[in-house]
This record gives C-alpha cells, sequence and structure tokens, in this order.
DNA sequence: ACAATACTTGCACGATGGTGCAAGCGATTC
DNA sequence: GAATCGCTTGCACCATCGTGCAAGTATTGT
C-alpha cells in the first residue's frame, strides 16, 4: 500500500506526516486570539482600520494600562500586529495581510481535507477500515521527511 | 460627522460597534485550537479526513487516554469537531463545513477591513487624525462590566 | 535641568486550565 | 449474569497566565 503517498489511515499516522495543516495551527497564534480582552482589542483595531496608540486601544477596555501593552505586545508577537514607533507613541497595527493570509490557508487546508475524503483508497468510515493498522509507532519508526518547510 | 455610518475612528468607537468581527473572534473557538495537544489532535483529524474513535486518536499523542476524551469534549464544544456514537465507541469528526466557513469569514472580515482605510472619511494614520476625539466614554456609557445587555 | 507624557517591566496574587490517577457508566461479549 | 471494552467524570496537583500596582525607561516640552 501507498501509505505514505496518501492520506494518512489512522491518527497515528497523521502525527508523523508534517504538513501545512501542522504550520497553520500554530498554538502561539491561537493563544493570542483566545484571550477576551485580546480578542476585544483586536477587533478594535480591525474595526479602526489605522494604527492606532496604546493610550487609545486602552480606552476601548476597562483593564489596566499595563495589562494592554503586554497583550499588545503578545499580538504581534503572534504575527497578529505590527508595531512601529514614532517619538515617544507606539503605534499598533493589525497585519491585515498576514492575518488574511493565514485565515485563507486555514480554509484552504480544512477544504482539501473534505476533497480528499473520496479520492485517497479506502473510503474510511466508523468501522469502515483502519481497524488492524493500529498500535503506537506503526508509522513513525523511520525519519519520513526531514519536511521543515520553510516560512 | 458620520461617525455611526462610517468606520469608528478610534477603538473606544469602535468597542460598541457591534460587528461581524466580534462574533467570528469567540475566545471559546479560538482557546479550544490553542492548546498544543488539541492543536495536534485537530490536525491528525484533518489529515485523516474521517471519523476517528477516542482510542484511535488517543494514539497520536502521549498523554493519558482521559486527557484526549476531555480534548475532544473541548473540540466539539467549540464547534470545531462533530461526534456521534456507535455502540459502545465515539466517533469524532471534523465538522469541516463549519470550520472552514469560519476562517473564510474571518479572512473576509480582516480583508474588508483593508479595503474601508481609504474610502471612510478621512484617512486616519499615525498622527494624521482622530487625535482630539479621545477620552473615555466618548462614544457610549459603558460596555465592559456594567453592560450585561449583550450576550 | 526639570517635569510631563507614553509606554514597558518587575513583582506578587488569584484564577484558569491541563494533567494523571482512579472510579464510574453504558454497551458488547462470553 | 459476569467480564470486558470504550469512554466519561471526579479529584487533586501543578504550571501557566491575566491582572493591578509600582517602579523604571525613553522621549518631548518648558
Amino acid at each position: 500500500m501507498q501509505l505514505q503517498a496518501g492520506r494518512p489511515q489512522t491518527p497515528a499516522q497523521a502525527v508523523c506526516r508534517p504538513g501545512a495543516v501542522d504550520r497553520l495551527l500554530d498554538p502561539v497564534f491561537f493563544r493570542a486570539m483566545a484571550e477576551p480582552t485580546r480578542a476585544r482589542v483586536l477587533a478594535c483595531l480591525i474595526k479602526c482600520a489605522r494604527p492606532c496608540s496604546v493610550t487609545e486601544v486602552a480606552e476601548c477596555c476597562s483593564v489596566d494600562f499595563s495589562v494592554v501593552t503586554r497583550h499588545l505586545a503578545t499580538l504581534a508577537r503572534a504575527g497578529v500586529l505590527r508595531s512601529s514607533k514614532q517619538g515617544r507613541v507606539v503605534w499598533y497595527e493589525v497585519d491585515a495581510a498576514a492575518l488574511e493570509r493565514r485565515f485563507v490557508a486555514l480554509a484552504q487546508v480544512v477544504r482539501e481535507s473534505v476533497e480528499s475524503r473520496g479520492s485517497a483508497g479506502a473510503a474510511c468510515g466508523p468501522g469502515a477500515c483502519c481497524s488492524g493498522a493500529r498500535g503506537p509507532g506503526a508509522c513513525c519508526a523511520e525519519e519520513g521527511e526531514s519536511g521543515a518547510s520553510g516560512s
């Protein structure tokens, strides 16, 4: 069987097949937006669609100023925001291009997964297949491809 | 001024303009994917592109079986997975349609934000405008803690 | 030089959440 | 009916993280 070529038959196989989805499901990225205050900050910056200072952003949420600073830094570290310093003012802005690209890529990966359902060999389903190829280390023994797909 | 009609000028104004972005930046959804183990589980399910049992999923990560159960339940609660019980086996499957729709909508919201940059009134930027319309409560009474209006 | 503004960082505290172990529950098999 | 399988839930532990306060840094204004 051409296991390596097609779609992984089990999660245990899937985990050792590096793909775009692994890079896209970056916990740092999702964690950045998972916090309610940060989500609110990000929503405000998206709506404003312009660079905003920390002071401005702080006015949209009821937490301490220092907290806003940290949240903005977190979002910037995750690649969601970009910052630029002008004098003593720091302007934070949504990195819209990168953000949109990321969401589009995520949507694409999910869509491709759906499209592969009927094409890659056996039509798997509940109890239909993959019932015998289990066991830890059933696929990860070899090196596979050291595919550190460059970012 | 057509503040309510156009794009909010400040984050303080933006926070009281409910829009699609507020619903899409759902912390529950993003938190579900923000955890490394859950991200790995989700990636495996996307790659497999078929319903998988809890036992199968547990083989792709090195945590306790009970932990996998909880992670899968969390992802299902967030609308990322769907589950169906067949006998004593529970099948978890990526809700690909909903997931793709969500990412597409997020990309769309970000894109629309970019497209509105030059259209809605003044061309805002660092120090270009919005320097005088500041101050807490400039647009709405208060929306944070006392605001039990919206859910 | 001094003060004010804009922001960052150190610190402590409390809440949240991920984890493993063990017990429990429903469905299947013998 | 008893044993087994597949999964869920209760519990305790620990790490992480969000938060506010206070001090510190960098830049601008007087």
